[in-house]
DNA sequence: ACCATTTGACCGTG
DNA sequence: CACGGTCAAATGGT
């Protein structure tokens, strides 16, 4: 059903762009029709991905909860066979705003691999204390904290649940800047080439996330930036995630600030890319549910 | 023994 | 009172 609908509005943003073709090969479409079969194939196109989105996936990657495990302690082979898995990581998008007083980042994260992956790895190790059913949500919330909490009084904490529409793609949200140091974090900022399991996937594929104008690749080296409020990149600093928070979100803003990071969040994505600004809001208003 | 995960109970907030 | 977040006892793996 949900499939017949892709198919018909795949039908649909063909005939509208052949139809702004043929209109202005022979010079019959003002701008104002112009802008409006611009308009119209933008929210055609949004159409498509939201009713893509729905689709059932093919098969469900990590456990079936939803709470793929930040640090698996399972058996030998189940370990070894996470770390084999080259799962392509994914478009993913970040925010920034607070909650309680607490600057928090929410992320995105696609994984394409049906393996038992951990699309949380960033470089920090975690500790699962807590998993809840959220009301409305297919799928459970995990709640992670930093393993060094105790020895390090490190109170970063993350929440992973996986998208009700695409099990594929995993909602990340931070909590807190962490305070410890980890070696395989350092480790991770300084040869992301070498140390990150990742295998990523520039192109922006099937994205939950799929920014309509082009992505500006930059070849910044990784460095020691943790990013906004001393988070690390989810991925690493040279993931599309990175990119697009360097392209998208340069402004930056601190750790602190309250409801101000969430006004200097508004106003920055006042003008993103069209597809850009409906996800944040989607997550935005997700957030505040 | 130590450490991490699981899961029901508990608590704070709206 | 319902819901989301956290605690902590039980459990399991190394």
């Amino acid at each position: 059903m949900e499939n017949s609908l892709a198919s018909e509005l795949a039908r649909v943003q063909t005939m509208v762009r052949e139809l702004e073709a043929n209109m202005d090969r022979q010079n019959l479409l003002p701008a104002a029709a112009r802008e409006i079969c611009d308009e119209l194939a933008c929210r055609v196109d949004r159409s498509l991905r939201m009713a893509r989105s729905w689709l059932p996936a093919p098969e469900s990657p990590g456990s079936a909860d939803g709470s793929p495990r930040g640090h698996d302690t399972g058996n030998a082979a189940k370990h070894f066979k996470r770390r084999q898995v080259l799962f392509r990581a994914a478009d993913s998008q970040q925010t920034c705003f607070c909650r309680k007083g607490v600057p928090s980042v929410r992320k995105q994260v696609r994984v394409t691999s049906v393996q038992d992956t951990a699309p949380m790895e960033d470089g920090f190790s975690w500790r699962k204390y807590g998993q809840k059913d959220i009301l409305g949500a297919k799928y459970p919330r995990a709640y992670f904290r930093c393993t060094h909490r105790n020895t390090q009084s490190c109170h970063a904490t993350k929440q992973v649940q996986r998208v009700d529409g695409d099990p594929l793609l995993f909602d990340v949200v931070y909590h807190g800047a962490h305070t410890c140091v980890q070696a395989g974090a350092e480790q991770l900022l300084q040869q992301p080439e070498q140390s990150s399991p990742l295998v990523l996937e520039s192109g922006g594929h099937h994205a939950g996330f799929e920014p309509m104008t082009p992505l500006h690749f930059t070849s910044t080296p990784a460095g020691t930036d943790l990013g906004i409020g001393g988070y690390p990149p989810l991925l690493s600093p040279t993931s599309l995630e990175w990119q697009v928070r360097s392209s998208h979100a340069a402004a930056g803003f601190g750790a602190g600030g309250g409801l101000e990071v969430e006004h200097q969040y508004q106003e920055l994505f006042s003008y993103p890319p069209e597809s850009f600004q409906w996800e944040f809001q989607d997550l935005y208003a997700a957030n505040y549910n």
